[in-house]
DNA sequence: CTGAAAGCGCTTACAG
DNA sequence: CTGAAAGCGCTTACAG
């Protein structure tokens, strides 16, 4: 092991060195270029062991303007549908040998995610959570900024983007409640901003309406998809003098917060109060929840964001592409394993 | 809006063009020089501002062999312990403008984020889950590697560490369980290899012992922090001819797994059976786990460990520190409200 | 097949 | 105060 001499460590100079041939060749070696003769390759791998050479990547990607790291943005960390999401974005990436910047927060995490793209420290963006309102999204846009979207859609943004059917999700559920003769239904919807919230709203409200139910507006009420926001729905919801008998959320996330709410009230469930949710994360199936829920398929999603990301670097000028994945709804006990 | 010529964007050769001014007169006026005409410095900031410069990150990075990104190592991130650690950990590093780059895995995690450190990508590494065993993090540290640890210790590893009074607040739990009379105690210990685990499981045992107490070995078994080994815990501990009266989990991820198993069993909590733990995540206070646990610092453990690894990248021989905060027994319905 | 050289985009001594 | 130049550590045409 020969000691580096300066702070910055072993450099592929330093490499040459050992070897007695130039910097180019050993770059070449490190390059898996062909042209280089079986001898000289060997003294250049054996200068490598003998160094202990780490390649400076900061240099390489200068040279070659990739970096091979993402960037992902989430708004919340403790929210448990995105270290799913996360965990299933990392695997892929991981795969694909990227490696991942995480970016926390809804607006200064879009903004230093995107900055970074400016600033050449990411090839490339993930969205989990991306809002139509979101200016700095749609300048990265017109700079031509690799980003993708996954979970959430923004119409008319020009980037690619991978979501799944929340419209025939929600319909799922509507056509599941009616024939459990569930007609009064509390709605728990998402923020505006938010595709997902929209399109659970309508997909739910249209097919519902449709089957010739009722919503009644006093029960809908919107949320951030926190667990607090299901919490406070809940003793709210409990609180009208005519409570609903069925509470949709828009999210496991808010449903979590919306069964201890209800237990919080001494609010049985199922027996007094069913719940019904959206995604089917990790929790959705512990004894205590046991939600009813559209399970959404994240690993895919997280498979096609990274698959899509990464054309898009190598091909900024390809076709856009919109991706939707199937949903389907899952039965457990927060509906008393009611079966259509 | 100057268009950049190239793919590589803006440059701050550009904006001197623009400015009519040097590419060192640029660079001085972006690092705050004072050795500028008035004059000069508001021609750059016009161009700055008209060409939409960003600086090129890699590049600075190169020079100042500085890239302002620290790698964060957790286990499973899906274990809802890490992302509150990394929520905590991120705002910090926000707060002292540094990027982070997330590596998930034990063994594959630590080993890309120590190459990282090697390749120049990041600027030091956070520890969440350092185990005894590992060799890859012992060379780093001959190398110098920029390394703090946080929440598990390696005894004799030579980088700063921040960890918990586990001992005490495992003993606080003894305290707390002999005043209540509850004397059969199982023991779900966490892996041998986890610092956290040891010194848990040695804070009870030894202030159990000397209260009077006895540790049945056969009510003694050991997980790894996993939801899934909560649940097949309290399957094993329900199952036995003698059952424990309290479960004391050296997680509450664990925690979470042992409630939902025993739910699943039919064993109330905490009629049939008391529950305590440690850490305090969210969970923990839900109305269907209503955890009693031994609280830690979240908070302040990940600001303590940005702050000293910021500390060690700058300066790389100051002596080493552990730092050990606080803990303390945070009562709730899982042992029936019972205050000592 | 191999080496000398240019260049990625910065920072910062070094002259003037 | 300002600019030309060196250099961070690579990759890759370009000669030979």
């Amino acid at each position: 092991m020969v000691r580096p001499g300066r702070r910055g460590g072993v450099t592929s100079r330093d490499v040459a060195r050992v070897a007695g041939l130039s910097q180019s060749t050993v770059s070449r070696v490190l390059q898996g270029n062909t042209n280089v003769t079986p001898g000289a390759r060997a003294k250049v791998l054996a200068a490598l062991e003998e160094t202990g050479y780490a390649p400076n990547l900061l240099a390489r990607a200068m040279k070659t303007h990739s970096t091979g790291t993402i960037g992902v943005v989430v708004s919340n960390i403790t929210n448990p549908f995105y270290p799913q999401m996360l965990q299933a974005l990392s695997m892929a990436m991981e795969r694909a040998d990227r490696r991942l910047t995480l970016f926390i927060g809804d607006g200064a995490g879009e903004r230093a995610a995107l900055d970074a793209i400016r600033q050449r420290l990411v090839d490339g963006v993930v969205f989990t959570t991306a809002t139509t309102s979101s200016r700095p999204l749609r300048e990265a846009m017109d700079h031509g900024a690799p980003v993708v979207l996954v979970n959430r859609a923004v119409e008319g943004l020009p980037c690619d983007q991978i979501t799944t059917d929340n419209v025939d999700g929600s319909a799922q559920v509507a056509d599941y409640l009616m024939a459990a003769g569930r007609r009064r239904v509390g709605l728990l919807n998402g923020p505006q901003e938010a595709s997902t919230a929209r399109e659970r709203e309508a997909g739910f409200v249209d097919r519902w309406r449709q089957l010739g139910g009722e919503v009644d507006p006093a029960l809908a009420v919107r949320g951030d998809f926190s667990y607090q926001a299901g919490y406070a729905a809940a003793l709210d919801m409990v609180s009208r003098p005519r409570p609903p008998e069925v509470i949709y959320s828009a999210s496991d996330s808010m449903a979590l917060g919306v069964v201890n709410g209800l237990r919080a009230c001494g609010v049985a469930v199922p027996e007094d109060m069913w719940v019904v949710s959206f995604d089917d994360i990790e929790p959705a199936r512990w004894e205590v929840f046991s939600l009813t829920t559209v399970r959404q398929p994240m690993v895919e999603m997280a498979d096609k964001a990274v698959e899509l990301l990464l054309n898009r670097i190598a091909d900024p000028g390809a076709p856009l592409r919109a991706v939707r994945l199937p949903t389907h709804l899952v039965v457990r006990g927060s509906t008393a394993h009611f079966r259509v």
